[in-house]
DNA sequence: AAACCATGCAACCGCCAGTAG
DNA sequence: CCTACTGGCGGTTGCATGGTT
């Protein structure tokens, strides 16, 4: 039994929003915060369904977003993430500051995709396609350590939390490169030149390790909650992985950091004095768009 | 100049989990 | 408990735009 969405019952608009709207919605938000999604198209004076209206703040008018395209580093960090947490894109738009898993989605399906397929490497799997297409069940439980990109493949249901070694992101960790907690690991060999990234498979486990591997999930998860603690090991010891990439410093942003951004309620009030930088920070690629909204949630909040 | 195609992005759809009544 | 409601998420679609023929 197929439900009518929830813009059916009423006539709500659908489609693209007018600035009218977003304006509508902005200072709405901006007065009275979100609340109840629900009722906000009503006191909004809105023609459009409380998910329509979530989706357009979280989306596109939130005063945190950052706008524009993509950094080399954040695609880096956005694969490589993938590679862990396969499509959970709100856990990986949790990682990204000011990205949205549907941009990151959308970036993913449109380009990145195509990137690794470029690159020889399978997507989904992020196994080299030659190994992939030999078929799964002959030599891929063999891997070789030197050039390939062993992660074990993610498909529904959904895997256990990542046995990702902390090596990974932790700055104070000194990377042997010889072992791993998981049952992947990224590392970078000596001089993190992006082609000598070494990708390794777990060796079988002692019980020692077990324990150790124990530890290792909890600092794990706290890195995967605190994009700050994120931010940081990725300045001083990201994996200059075999996509290439150079990484940049970044602008640290503050948010929530206790979980995805989306499930704060109110959240932005108190953080917004501090989310605001993002409207001074230049954008490598600014665009049009987002000079717009910038300029629209300035009005709306650097001066109310 | 027009038609066609590819791409990127915004928004919708449907499912699921949590929760209040 | 059960039900209805709500928010959140991932998959998918549709449109606008730019490039190519």
């Amino acid at each position: 039994m197929g439900r009518q969405s929830c813009c059916y019952k009423q006539k709500l608009r659908k489609g693209l929003w007018s600035p009218e709207e977003d304006e509508k919605l902005l200072r709405h938000i901006t007065k009275y915060g979100h609340g109840c999604w629900s009722s906000i198209p009503k006191q909004a004076g809105l023609q459009r369904c409380g998910k329509s209206c979530r989706l357009r703040w979280i989306n596109y008018l939130r005063p945190d977003l950052k706008r524009g395209t993509f950094s080399q580093e954040e695609e880096n960090l956005i694969i490589e993430l993938h590679a862990v947490l396969g499509n959970r894109w709100s856990q990986i738009a949790a990682r990204l500051p000011g990205r949205t898993d549907n941009e990151i989605k959308n970036l993913w399906n449109s380009c990145l995709k195509k990137k690794l397929k470029q690159k020889g490497i399978d997507p989904v799997t992020h196994k080299p396609l030659s190994e992939v297409e030999n078929g799964e069940g002959n030599g891929s439980n063999k891997p070789s350590l030197v050039g390939h990109h062993p992660i074990h493949q993610y498909t529904s249901p959904p895997p256990p939390p990542p046995k990702l070694s902390s090596n990974w992101f932790n700055p104070e960790f000194s990377p042997p490169m010889t072992a791993s907690y998981g049952p992947l690991y990224y590392g970078t060999t000596n001089g993190g030149s992006a082609n000598n990234t070494t990708w390794g498979l777990v060796q079988t486990q002692t019980e020692e390790e077990e324990e150790e591997e124990e530890e290792e999930e909890t600092k794990w998860t706290e890195l995967l909650n605190s994009p700050l603690l994120m931010a940081a090991a990725l300045q001083n010891q990201t994996p200059q992985s075999y996509y290439n990439i150079e990484i940049k410093s970044e602008p640290c942003y503050l948010t929530n950091s206790s979980s995805s951004s989306s499930s704060n309620d109110m959240w932005w009030p108190q953080t917004q004095q501090q989310q605001l930088p993002l409207q001074h920070e230049p954008l490598q690629n600014p665009d049009i768009c987002g000079k717009d909204m910038q300029t629209l949630t300035a009005a709306a909040f650097g001066h109310i």
